[in-house]
DNA sequence: CTCCATGTTGGATCGATGCTCCAACGGATG
DNA sequence: CATCCGTTGGAGCATCGATCCAACATGGAG
């Protein structure tokens, strides 16, 4: 209340402040280098050189670290696009840039699938699923669909994008994984074809495409499905009559 | 048998076999009833009169069970469609209602979602997926695009249909929640408005049909919307050549 | 029928985790 | 200098997943 100036910066008054921001940024750190499952309260006393007590008085629960942590790396995905000043090229290809944001970011940060398909269940409309509606929706609404439809058509991308990247986790990102990445698809696509002839008859129809198929173009391929039913059932008016309020 | 009483305390050990399907059984219950996090290894030690032990003798990880029971809902979702013998209707109806088995499986298990939502990343390839994919897949290939894109359009429709399942976890299912329904969205539309116009334009705008929108509704409308920009990507060739092996 | 061999059970126990609680610290205020 | 309160560090608690092992039951060999 009427704090002055006193609120000094936060120079190295004490050794180092501790605040929810290192706290967060720790724990990405430690998410990145050693995993989802190394990511403890003692693991971050030990980074952090402090007590459990600490940094509970900053976060109230691990689940609260993890959807911030989550949320600031969705938010630097979405915020470092290609170098796009304003909205420069079609809606698709604005659309088509978030979505490869998000996807890199997730073959980046092997934990980030797990904990956007968490975030999505447990808070379906918390800080980071906004995050991302919002830069979807931005463009949709550029797209000439009518407004009717742009919660809709949003969910409808947003719901892909998030499926998609939560199955494409692990997989790539290291460059030296390239024949691991073959090996794995090899075994795969071997087990498929060993299936039951009965149960599965398409998985061993499509076992070879499955060998040969590359994540990301795949991603591409799906975002471009989902645009072309947009334009189809919704054609943009070729004539836009600007006084046309909402309904 | 002439058993003396020398150690008979135990003598009804026998009286009901454990099983790895019981086991899985129990699992899935405690999760209807009390919620994943009540899943433990100790309330299944209660409900089994048994000890830990046995049951990690027919179950290897605790990970492993959650997919078993996960795998067992979503076949049984899968399996006990509308009586409906064999593709009597039109591929797009048969995929429609494969989709909504398991939306309707989600509704009714709480736990379901996220569940669905960490098998696809921490085992993308595990049998849940691999059913999902299979049940997608056969009306796919009778839609009549070409067999090269079979993967990739099953892909699309399985990973928008997981990330929608995703986000409508809790909403629905219990009759009585109708006014507790209208009231979150109540609060998610205001909040929504509330926010930043700068950093969430696009939210604000579409607050309103947040709040009156029907999950299961836009859920189909997704389909279709996937649905519609496959049949234009490919539309089905009017004659079909049958002599067309694989390559 | 007797008696092991083998597969199965039940529970004690271990290491680790999330979180709470509390004494102590230190900069700001008077 | 004295006091206060936001903040810190760590001991401790409850609980969990998982392991280990002695006690059992059952089928087949003798």
């Amino acid at each position: 209340m009427a704090g002055m100036a006193t609120r000094t910066r936060q120079s190295q008054r004490r050794r180092q402040v501790l605040t929810r921001e290192r706290i967060v940024e720790t724990a990405v750190e430690l998410l990145d280098t050693v995993g989802k499952d190394a990511l403890t309260v003692r693991a971050l006393t030990g980074r952090l050189a402090t007590g459990s007590g600490a940094i509970y008085w900053h976060i109230g629960n691990m689940d609260e670290l993890l959807e911030a942590a989550t949320d600031a790396v969705v938010a630097d995905a979405l915020a470092t696009r290609p170098t796009r000043p304003a909205g420069a090229g079609s809606p698709q290809d604005e659309i088509r840039a978030v979505a490869l944001g998000l996807f890199d970011a997730v073959t980046e940060h092997p934990w980030l699938a797990a904990q956007l398909a968490a975030q999505l269940t447990r808070n379906p409309w918390g800080p980071v699923t906004l995050r991302i509606f919002e830069n979807i929706g931005r463009p949709v609404r550029t797209l000439g669909v009518p407004q009717g439809v742009w919660f809709t058509t949003t969910s409808t991308l947003v719901h892909y994008i998030l499926g998609a990247t939560a199955q494409t986790s692990q997989s790539t990102g290291v460059p030296s994984s390239e024949a691991e990445r073959a090996e794995f698809l090899g075994t795969a696509s071997r087990a498929w074809q060993d299936l039951d002839p009965d149960d599965y008859p398409f998985m061993r129809a499509i076992a070879d495409q499955m060998r040969e198929h590359d994540d990301r173009e795949q991603f591409l391929t799906g975002i471009d499905l989902i645009l072309t039913g947009i334009t189809t059932l919704h054609p943009p008016e070729p004539a836009r009559r600007s006084g046309e309020g909402g309904l």
